[in-house]
RNA sequence: GGAGGAGUGGCCGAGUGGUUGAAGGCGAUCGCCUCGAAAGCGAUUAUACCGGCAACGGUAUCGGGGGUUCGAAUCCUCCCUCCUCCGCCA
């Protein structure tokens, strides 16, 4: 959520950032004259409060005089009625401002690239060498399969598409990359790690940007009103929803497993094939509670976190600048790694690290006090996977994969697989 | 799932219709005292919004929503959470 004052005091300098991100600036204008309407009915209904609670203090006075208030009463009846109307009439309009509030996205920084879509972002830098291998490197899905590790098959009879059972050492591997990662950030990273329920409550979707308006993107509970997260960000930024933090807290960073869900409607026929995309993949995430002072350097940390998953895995990966227009709905500004896929020949998306400002601290209303006496403020935000765990697979198995189709473990799994191959 | 109990400020805790935004205590901050500290004394000590250049004024908030009433922390109602007992269960 933006700020209201600055849609107020600067409602150009919004509309035109929310052009520069491709979004819908009329927005705006929609806040304003709702917003005034707003105002003018609190004004009038703030007025005729204070006006029956000195008249109610008058009556209280009176009833203690043992005088009969009688008329004073009668009077009040009517001008109650009035505050009656006048307040439903604000709560519809502030029910309004609020929806189109919570439907405009973040403003992106400065420094985010101009542009208008993927093709627009900038490369910041590459790590790695990328191998000339002497035989063709087969797709992870293919060699997967053949290795007995990836059953898309027995997937797609229990839970459909775009599902996967892992068996043997797949499973092992994958259990190996997720403890890799936490250990890695908990003990060299200095994360907190957690563990959160997966099922969340609306409230909680709302805090970080998911709902309203993305509901058909979410697997929700028939029965209950809870959804499944699409990401640990979810239920571990909400874990201070509705906080003030003392001024020692921040900066906070946690790192959690979950598995997350998504039900990727409107990607049909993208990534059909493999782990790339799946509805229920496993992710580890990193997220941090901070000084807005310090968000951007924080920012580059947090990447740099994410990054060091890649490096000791010795995967080969690159650091782009999301533009403008590419930008998630609550970000500011986002890196996107891009780890190397030697049988597309391509690098594609394993994390994303975002600095979310104040959007998601204004939604969830986390603050932190400067001081003992000093006026709440609201934190910023960050996030990003550290990593996708499925993609990290897919990765391993075609940048770790032989001649003979076998895949050689990176050196740092092999204390969490406890086996070196997979053949 | 059933029965009962409870949810008040950073914390503890009073308060069953009218100067209660909320006693009292703890904690915290500032000041006095002191060489310094402790103790003691005094003051301050929630959040959000609206109006105002500001000083300041106003409104709302006692788990959440709705209702009764001139007036609700206090009464009614629904929901949520926690505790106890029963049932079920990993």
């Amino acid at each position: 959520m933006l700020d209201p004052k600055l849609l107020r005091n600067n409602p150009d300098s919004a509309k035109k950032a929310l052009r520069d991100r491709g979004a819908d600036a009329s927005a705006v204008d929609l806040f304003l004259s709702a917003d005034e309407k707003w105002r003018k009915l609190t004004f009038e209904v703030d007025e005729l409060k204070a006006e029956r609670n000195a008249i109610s203090d008058r009556i209280a006075e009176m009833k203690r005089k043992k005088e009969d208030a009688a008329e004073l009463i009668a009077e009040m009846k009517n001008s109650s009625e009035r505050i009656k109307e006048l307040d439903e009439q604000r709560r519809l309009e502030e029910e309004k401002v609020n929806s189109i509030l919570l439907f405009i996205p973040n403003v992106p920084h400065v420094s985010s690239p101009a542009g208008k879509n993927a093709g627009d972002n900038i490369e910041v830098r590459k790590w790695g060498k990328i191998e000339n291998k002497d035989f063709s490197v087969k797709p992870h899905f293919e060699i997967g399969r053949s290795l007995g590790i990836l059953d898309f098959d027995a997937a797609a009879k229990l839970a459909g598409a775009r599902f996967c059972v892992l068996r043997g050492m797949g499973a092992q591997l994958e259990r190996a990359l997720i403890n890799f990662m936490l250990d890695l950030h908990t003990k060299e990273h200095g994360y907190l790690e957690v563990f959160p329920p997966i099922l969340v409550n609306p409230d909680s979707l709302r805090g970080t940007g998911q709902l309203p308006k993305f509901e058909e993107d979410l697997f929700k509970c028939r029965d209950d009103d809870l959804f499944l997260v699409p990401t640990a960000e979810v239920s571990v930024t909400n874990l201070h929803r509705d906080e003030i933090l003392k001024p020692d807290q921040l900066p906070i960073k946690y790192c959690a497993y979950s598995p997350c869900f998504r039900r990727e409607a409107g990607s049909y026929g993208k990534d059909v094939r493999g782990l790339i995309r799946q509805h229920q993949f496993n992710k580890v995430e990193l997220v941090k509670f901070v000084n807005p002072e310090n968000s951007y350097a924080e920012l580059e940390s947090l990447t740099a976190d994410a990054e060091d998953v890649l490096k000791k895995l010795g995967l080969p990966y690159r650091v782009v600048e999301l533009c403008a227009g590419d930008l998630g709905f609550a970000s500011a500004k986002t890196y996107d790694l891009e780890v190397w896929f030697p049988a597309e020949g391509k690098y594609r998306e394993i994390s994303s690290c975002s600095n979310f400002e104040a959007f998601q601290a204004r939604r969830a209303n986390i603050k932190y006090k400067t001081g003992p006496t000093a006026k709440p403020e609201f934190v910023h935000t960050l996030n990003g996977s550290g990593l996708a765990v499925g993609r990290t697979m897919a990765a391993i198995l075609e940048n770790y994969q032989q001649a003979d189709g076998s895949i050689v473990m990176p050196e740092v799994l092999c204390k969490y697989t406890g086996f070196e191959q997979i053949n």
